[in-house]
RNA sequence: GCCCGCGUAGCUCAAUCGGAUAGAGCGUUUGUCUUCGAAACAAAAGGUUGGCGGUUCAAGCCCGUCCGCGGGCACCA
């Protein structure tokens, strides 16, 4: 990658400096290339020189000129220029550039890969939202955020399995039973009352009648714990399926969905309590059972099993907590993930130090763990907040967010700011807006290229490799520069773990598409040069892949016509 | 009360671990189509980066302190 090549080169101008005696002798830090804030002043530039005043005791525009005087000569590199008060800038060189366009070409639908990851397995657990209900539009950003993430490790060289964790142990999904049974019995005729804590929502009551009208009035035939129950498992399964097919819309795919319940049904959680047992870390008290996380350094113990006074059926005794220890063992442990990531909305907050201590207690390398939260988003529809609570009924779905504005935009809207801002969705807006949102910019150059290639075909010309050095106006250089940043943004949205970095890199590499096809005829009868013709043809296929990869990376279609 | 996140153009948001004149989209204004897709291009207007103080060559970013918004501090999930 050519920022990687700049950084080697200030580093060797720095020793070869050193070397000469022209700079004394330092520990060469960290050195960060980036880009100077007009074209015009390079491509590249680093500030080392303004941080290296300190040390260097001399005037950073001197320690400027002195690391670019010995800078060695490189291929890409056309102009090395020093400015006020201690920058120093690379243009790269025109001819360089525009060969890129052959590697570019050359490495297809990969292109923009890089090797951060060395094919080390990367878990990214996302949504993973109670099942007693439909998504909305918190998990929707959620799985915009994790599924986009995941494409971006994998394109940064990691292994990667995505994984929906169920939660089908809690006592949650007795409530959900239960207002399944009630919705049931009612659709049946009968007049049952709907239990207090119940889910609202009118989505029970179309599950119920769908149960009803395919097994009939069979469960009214049994004990009601035993049909709440089955109602409830039942329910669960078709809130799953619903989930799925919406996730699936947004272009997402998970290779596992996982079982909390799996985690006791297997024993696993049992033996890691004893562990902490063994480690002194539980203890008694009223009844109920605790994780000592002050002995972590942690502010408060926490309650692992709830006491029986309290919750008198076993199997809804264990918190969230318990399954948690149970679960992080089985991710490092058991299956064995070099990395694992959660995605957690950011009302999870205080519980990530507690995954955090209950791993350090197993004895697990906490440095596999990362927590991405995101901050909520408030629905709100023409700015009066809709309420989105599962249990209150009044319930807009994600479903139906996908109907009025679809996958490609809502997927590009949810990943568009940073996930600790917290964003407001407004409905009005959002289908206001989905006619010109900024998506349909990035589509419409990768459908207008689609477009050329078509018409290219009509005039029966036979697309060959094209000389590209041939590319040397400034808006196809532009083009090809702005395509070779993609493996930048790549390597910096996996490394911080910020997919939004995406979403304004495609707007810059549409952007910079569009300065070129206004400025550079391409076909006939426009371009006569043939030659020419060939080169701008090779670069407006480098584009369209490029486009299409940094679409797909955020789970965006890439139309051949709009 | 304590903890976490946020406050940037009219609106939605960026800003590559502290770097150069804070950038885009939408909206507003003005130009550009009898031929490769005008869902486009070119240009203009729009800012005391919530307030005050501090740290240094340099602060939207770090520190202190206020103000405002959201979230969290359960034997809830």
């Amino acid at each position: 990658m050519i920022r990687h090549t700049i950084i080697e080169l200030v580093r060797s101008g720095i020793s070869a400096a050193q070397a000469a005696g022209a700079l004394p002798a330092f520990e060469i830090p960290q050195i960060e290339v980036s880009h100077p804030p007009k074209p015009d002043m390079g491509d590249y530039s680093s500030s080392l020189p303004l941080k290296l005043a300190n040390v260097v005791k001399r005037p950073p525009l001197q320690i400027a000129q002195t690391i670019a005087k010995h800078i060695p000569a490189n291929d890409a590199i056309g102009k090395i220029e020093t400015a006020a008060p201690g920058f120093v800038n690379f243009t790269l060189a025109p001819a360089w550039v525009s060969l890129e366009v052959t590697r570019i070409l050359a490495a297809g639908a990969r292109f923009g890969d890089v090797n951060l990851g060395e094919g080390k397995r990367a878990q990214v657990e996302f949504v993973s939202a109670n099942p007693t209900g439909p998504l909305h539009i918190g998990g929707a950003r959620n799985a915009a955020i994790g599924d986009t993430l995941a494409r971006v490790l994998d394109a940064a060289g990691y292994k990667i399995e995505r994984e929906y964790y169920i939660n089908d142990a809690g006592s949650q999904i007795r409530h959900f039973g239960a207002s399944m049974y009630a919705r049931y019995a009612q659709a049946a005729g009968l007049d049952v009352p709907f239990p207090e804590d119940g889910y609202k929502g009118a989505y029970v009551a179309e599950y119920a009648q769908e149960v009803l009208a395919r097994d009939g009035r069979k469960y009214l035939d049994m004990p009601q714990p035993e049909a709440t129950r089955r109602l409830g498992r039942i329910g669960t399964d078709l809130v799953i399926a619903q989930v799925r097919s919406t996730l699936e819309r947004m272009q997402v795919c998970y290779d596992t969905w996982f079982s909390e319940k799996s985690l006791y049904d297997s024993g696993l959680f049992d033996k890691v309590l004893k562990m902490l047992g063994d480690r002194s870390l539980l203890y008694e008290s009223e009844q109920a059972t605790w994780f000592a996380a002050t002995k972590l350094g942690l502010e408060k113990d926490a309650v692992l099993i709830r006491s029986p006074q309290i919750i008198p059926n076993p199997e809804e005794r264990p918190t969230y907590l318990a399954s948690d220890v149970a679960y992080v063992w089985n991710k490092l442990v058991e299956r064995k993930f070099d990395r694992v990531i959660y995605v957690w909305g950011a009302g999870h907050h205080g519980d990530v130090p507690r995954v955090f201590a209950v791993a350090q207690a197993l004895g697990l390398d906490t440095a596999r763990i990362q927590i991405l939260l995101y901050q909520n988003v408030q629905l709100t529809r023409g700015g009066e907040r809709v309420t989105m609570s599962k249990r209150g009924g009044n319930f807009v779905s994600t479903d139906e967010v996908l109907d009025e504005v679809g996958p490609d935009a809502l997927r590009f809207m949810l990943i568009t700011s940073s996930a600790n801002a917290a964003m407001d969705f407004d409905l009005q807006l959002a289908v206001q807006q989905s006619n010109d949102n900024p998506v349909y910019y990035v589509q419409y150059a990768h459908a207008r290229i689609a477009g050329i290639l078509r018409n290219a075909a009509a005039q029966s010309i036979t697309v060959t490799d094209g000389n590209t050095a041939l590319l040397q106006h400034p808006s196809e250089l532009a083009l090809i520069k702005q395509m070779l940043k993609l493996e930048q943004v790549v390597e910096f949205a996996a490394t911080k773990l910020e997919p939004h970095h995406l979403t304004h890199y495609a707007l810059e590499l549409a952007r910079a598409f569009s300065g070129f096809y206004d400025d550079c005829p391409i076909l006939p009868p426009k371009q006569t040069d043939a030659d020419l013709m060939q080169a701008r043809l090779a670069l407006v296929r480098a584009a369209k892949q490029v486009l299409a990869r940094t679409l797909d990376l955020m789970g965006v279609t890439s139309p051949e016509t709009m």
